[in-house]
DNA sequence: AGCTTGCCGGGTAAGTTCCGGCGCT
DNA sequence: AGCGCCGGAACTTACCCGGCAAGCT
């Protein structure tokens, strides 16, 4: 099983997520979501991965790619790809504290390509969620990778952000890097 | 005087959950 | 009757973007 994969994909699901969605009659659908308003990211970083999955879950399971109204979306309906991938979130505090730098760099690498700043002048990260934050700031630390934060940036709606200090940015780019079309 | 980084407003790129369908047991 | 894949899309806001200025060297 691909761990690397699976941490890339864990740590882009932060720009979708993984929904338990129940309808009328008792039906119910597993559906693992990610979005982005440029298709090209999907295609190449979230895609191929996905399907590695599948395949070797053994699963039939379509990858859609659907065209949405303000963004793009790559989607799969899976009860056992959403086992895999809520229970594999559930996994990553312990490899933080374990620091597993082969796995993390992957997951680090994905978060960052979905709520990171893209500008190429500064690099910040941003979420609602201060816990997932404070595990990018732990688990930078693994690589000697020093982030401020995480602290309020956005007060009207609570979003906090971390950001890598100036000096620490090349060893960003070495040690988790990008994908992301805008950066890579 | 150039670089860094906390702060903050703009607005769109995200996220989330509906709908109707079909298929299997 | 009860559940799980499929295709679509409406709906709200959480991100990102980017400028400003105080602080440092
Ligand atoms: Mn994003």
């Amino acid at each position: 099983m691909n761990n690397c994969d699976i941490a890339y994909l864990l740590g882009a699901l932060a720009d979708g997520g993984c929904y338990c969605l129940k309808y009328r009659d008792g039906r119910s659908e597993y559906r693992c979501v990610w979005t982005q308003a440029s298709p090209v990211w999907l295609l190449i970083s979230v895609k191929p991965r996905l399907e590695n999955i599948l395949e070797n879950l053994g699963s039939n399971s379509k990858v859609k790619m659907l065209k949405g109204n303000t963004r793009y979306e790559i989607r799969v309906s899976s009860k056992l790809v959403f086992q895999l991938l809520t229970q594999s979130k559930a996994k990553i505090p312990k490899l933080i504290e374990k620091c597993e730098n082969e796995i993390l760099r992957h997951w680090l690498r994905g978060l960052y390509d979905a709520e990171g700043d893209k500008s190429g002048k500064r690099l910040r990260l941003w979420n609602k969620d201060r816990t997932i934050l404070t595990l990018a700031v732990q688990a930078l630390k693994c690589f000697g990778i020093e982030a401020y934060g995480p602290y309020l940036d956005d007060k009207r709606h609570g979003v906090h952000v971390i950001e890598i200090p100036s000096k620490h940015r090349r060893k960003f780019r070495d040690e988790i890097g990008f994908e992301h079309p805008k950066l890579a």
